[in-house]
DNA sequence: GATGTTAGGTGTACGGAGTACACCTATCGG
DNA sequence: CCGATAGGTGTACTCCGTACACCTAACATC
């Protein structure tokens, strides 16, 4: 019994097991909850038995972002390269809006992994494939950014506070109208964009939909510049 | 004497000497190395009376922002909508650069202080004042996204590890080799943008250029869709 | 001028984080 | 059978944020 307790859990905990675990943690108790102790407590296993596996918890947070990537669908075969880089970001959406921290985890990165180069390795493949110059492809990897993976800083805050607090709606009316003596602005904008609702600052925003609106107004501009056979002055060696 | 020590410290801390010397500390030691204890040792003062100046280290972070905002220069009058947006964005910039860790701290905030919601008014301020519907205009400021602040993911880290090793040539040439087998299409446009000199992934980048390009890029289009009147579908009742 | 309030600095302590280091133990090739 | 080794354990250290009780100097009030 001793025996087959043990060899239950004789599943000998590789890399991959961990870096899943670590994957659910996070989908499941937030990047916060996170911690080497947590990991290995949800493992069965002594926080330092996690070091056999993984040198220190960033490159424990590397292999989670290896994970993701791996998530993502391949480049689309045989479509032009406005296709394939759209549905590949879109795809890249998908996989983080899985893995609500995964935005976050990625833009705290700066070691660049293997599966992050092959990414954008393929990313750029792209680009070349669809007939843009070396110089070309170079600003508009650029250009695009982080929105490479499917995501957007986020102005307003809408996660992680749906509910902000059960206010009268007296304060709501005063907060209204302090928002509309100081920020005046940005009550237009809010207000216009959930528009008959009437709350305040309500889930108004359709992220998929700026999302798409952003990544299109790129795609269109490096279309134009391909078409154009744009050429950066640094590409000339004068200057 | 003691008096006089006294009276020299008395100068009694306020919550405006702890976050100027909060972003002096970050800017010199690093945001690592930021902690309320290093703080308070920094400002000859016991860990725990910071806390009667700030929340908690949260507030501290949102705090360090509004200062750095409060450097962004003011919006020029008296300019086109295009103008006044382009030289705001650089002015950020140019704020966001002479404090390293700018951008990892705004990318991790989530509150909205005063000072940005106030950034953001005014930025908002200045596509209406242009001409923009609010519509676009809140399309538009999503597609901004953090580019407002004037700053991208950086793709290549260029940062932080300027000299990886002293690597000896032979050594370089084989990561060179498995470069070139791996991530053929990466290396084409690094040994691109650093086109004259031999190094495998050197420092080519202008990185002020790249901003500037992908921010031109995204105003041309915005003025594009101003000019042709464009509205989301989402601005009609039906959809 | 005595006095009570309070703003602001102090000291101690707690729990939790990452992880260095020495150790044990089951497995397996020879 | 045996020694090397991969992989799990236990202990301990340093550093972090911060709760809580305390002290003290300054100031308004009578």
């Amino acid at each position: 019994m001793t025996q087959q307790a043990e060899a239950v859990r004789r599943i000998p905990l590789n890399r991959d097991r961990v870096l899943s675990a670590a994957v659910v943690l996070a989908d499941e108790a937030g990047i916060d909850a996170l911690s080497m102790r947590r990991l290995a407590q949800e493992l069965g296993v002594v926080p330092m038995a996690l070091y056999k596996h993984v040198a220190n918890k960033e490159e424990l947070l590397d292999g989670m972002v290896d994970v993701i990537v791996g998530e993502i669908d391949p480049p689309v075969s045989g479509a032009d390269w406005r296709s394939a880089v759209r549905l590949r970001i879109l795809s890249a959406r998908r996989s983080l809006l899985r893995h609500p921290w995964a935005r976050q985890v990625l833009e705290s990165r700066t070691n660049r992994t293997p599966a992050v180069l092959g990414y954008m390795d393929s990313f750029i493949g792209m680009f070349l494939a669809g007939g843009f110059s070396v110089d070309l492809t170079h600003h508009v990897m650029h250009a695009l950014g982080s929105r490479m993976w499917g995501f957007t800083q986020e102005l307003f805050d809408d996660s992680a506070n749906a509910a902000p607090a059960p206010t009268t709606a007296k304060v709501q009316a005063v907060m209204y109208q302090e928002m509309a003596a100081r920020y005046p602005n940005i009550l237009a904008v809010a207000t216009a964009a959930n528009h008959d609702d009437g709350s305040v600052v309500g889930q108004g925003c359709d992220d998929q939909f700026e999302f798409e609106f952003a990544l299109d107004l790129l795609l269109d501009g490096f279309g134009r510049f391909h078409e154009e056979g744009w050429t950066s002055n640094r590409a000339k060696p004068e200057r």
